[in-house]
DNA sequence: TATATTTTTATACAATCGGTACAAAAAGGT
DNA sequence: ACCTTTTTGTACCGATTGTATAAAAATATA
């Protein structure tokens, strides 16, 4: 990732908090970030790819520093939790990321209304694992349902409380508020029995144990079929790339210094794409011995 | 309201639903409603305003079923309450009112906004007085929370329930399961006396005994302002608006005859705006005998 | 330092959008 | 039959996203 674009994200991520996706141009943006059009183009292929590029910079971040505060703690302490949330609230906040998702997942873009919904999936899962941690194991059968109201109560009583308090207002109380309420819920939940949706289901949303691997095969055939449109009649170029789909995404055991090798070779395409590739799968792919 | 007009709405609102509102264009509405753009333009100011015409005259319709429900019945009867709900969640799936809420929400356009606020407003004012009408006494100060919670609750868990189950399923299971989470909750809370947001609040965010008419009023001042610059130019023209509003925000009994009369010397602009005006009027404004 | 390559810029351009303007035609009322 | 209102068709405006491309600047390489 080059520095430059990194300084284009963050200019164009300002812009997007302060005056909303849509109602910036990208005249706006080139003018804000000091840079050309073509130089605009030559780092992200439309102004939906910009968005996904500043969500998927924020969200690593946020996630790095909601991890960072159960390092070294007890992941059955409530207290934790509740931090976690006011953090990754507050970062939300900040970072508008609430009104950008919303203001953009019915806009028609496919690859965009997927990325965020699995982003959502993310959070609920992990609401859903914290509440596992924190609750007695009797609660297991209803922690999916928990987490899926604890995000509907945050989300209402964070934007009321907010509307009633000022928008400086702290987070804590409301968050311990909301927390308090789905625990209860849950102990009342396991003594009833009662039940809305399976968490078994949540595997089916978003596979468990080959998560990253799911949502990182999704993206690699994203950005290959995308690289094709860059040069449809290289027919050289589509079977490289053809061959590194295929081999990451039929084999068991794909082999790393292959594709790697084809890559190299696909250097001349100099878009960056290439580099969204090539991050993916050094991210992703394990060298095997 | 022309029989046209209301074709119009009639047939972009099934294109907003197919297709959402940014990616219908105006010329599809034309096109798919078989009028020119001169009429659109003639019938509503603005896409957004076209919207808005779409919300209103479903919410009224929405709303007439919903209490029709109640009719006749008890008021603490939760079955009614869980029933009005299912119809109330139905007809919003059906008309797609929250993507076209949230899709829109953002987009800038201030009178667009507070409208759909407004709506939320009724809403959570609605979920409060009947969790009133069937809860304890007690209950009384948490109310607005519940409110606020059964909101949040709702949405998600239709949500994900959908998701779950399909498209099709029945919306009963998952709103009386939702409804239940709020009344226990409203014990629980009784019993500890936590309070997130006091109910006296919705006062301020939605004047109870006075709802109708600032409603009414904040639209009166809109539609007289956008009538206005229709013809800024003459003075005679804008000084009976100008009487109009007057008459209505100052006065506490305005005189209808006087305004009916005006509104008649008026015939001549013939523009949607005068319909929208008089049909305000009628609604809100009583005869004084 | 000189040359080759890549990146960036500036600009013109196409296509589409929402919205305005206006004269001509159609519809409707008296 | 005459006048008024509505509707139409079309041309136009400014702004938008995105493409194309030649020139300029930066960078790598020899």
């Amino acid at each position: 990732m080059n520095d430059r674009k990194r300084h284009v994200i963050e200019k164009a991520h300002q812009l997007f908090i302060e005056k909303g996706f849509q109602t910036t141009s990208i005249q706006d943006i080139l003018d804000y970030s000091g840079i050309s059009k073509g130089t605009f183009y030559n780092y992200f292929s439309s102004k939906n790819q910009l968005l996904m590029d500043i969500f998927r910079t924020t969200f690593k971040k946020i996630e790095i520093d909601r991890n960072g505060l159960l390092f070294g703690k007890d992941p059955g302490d409530p207290e934790i939790f509740i931090s976690q949330i006011e953090l990754q609230m507050t970062a939300n906040r900040e970072n508008k990321i609430v009104p950008l998702f919303e203001e953009v997942f019915f806009s028609g873009d496919k690859e965009l209304k997927q990325f965020i919904e699995v982003g959502q999936m993310k959070i609920l899962r992990w609401f859903s694992d914290r509440l596992g941690d924190i609750t007695d194991d009797i609660c297991k059968p209803y922690l999916l349902d928990g987490a899926i109201m604890l995000n509907g109560i945050l989300l209402q009583n964070i934007r009321f409380h907010r509307k009633a308090n000022g928008e400086a207002a702290s987070l804590h109380p409301v968050v311990r508020y909301s927390v308090t309420r789905i625990l209860n819920m849950l102990e009342e939940l396991a003594q009833s029995g009662e039940q809305l949706v399976p968490p078994e289901i949540m595997d089916q949303w978003l596979p468990v144990s080959r998560t990253e691997e799911l949502d990182w095969r999704i993206n690699i055939h994203s950005v290959i079929s995308r690289m094709k449109k860059l040069d449809c009649n290289n027919t050289d170029y589509l079977k490289k790339l053809d061959f590194i789909e295929e081999e990451i995404l039929r084999s068991s055991t794909p082999r790393k210094f292959l594709i790697d090798s084809v890559l190299l070779s696909l250097a001349t395409v100099n878009k960056y794409e290439l580099d969204e590739l090539q991050a993916l799968i050094d991210e992703n792919l394990l060298e095997k011995a």
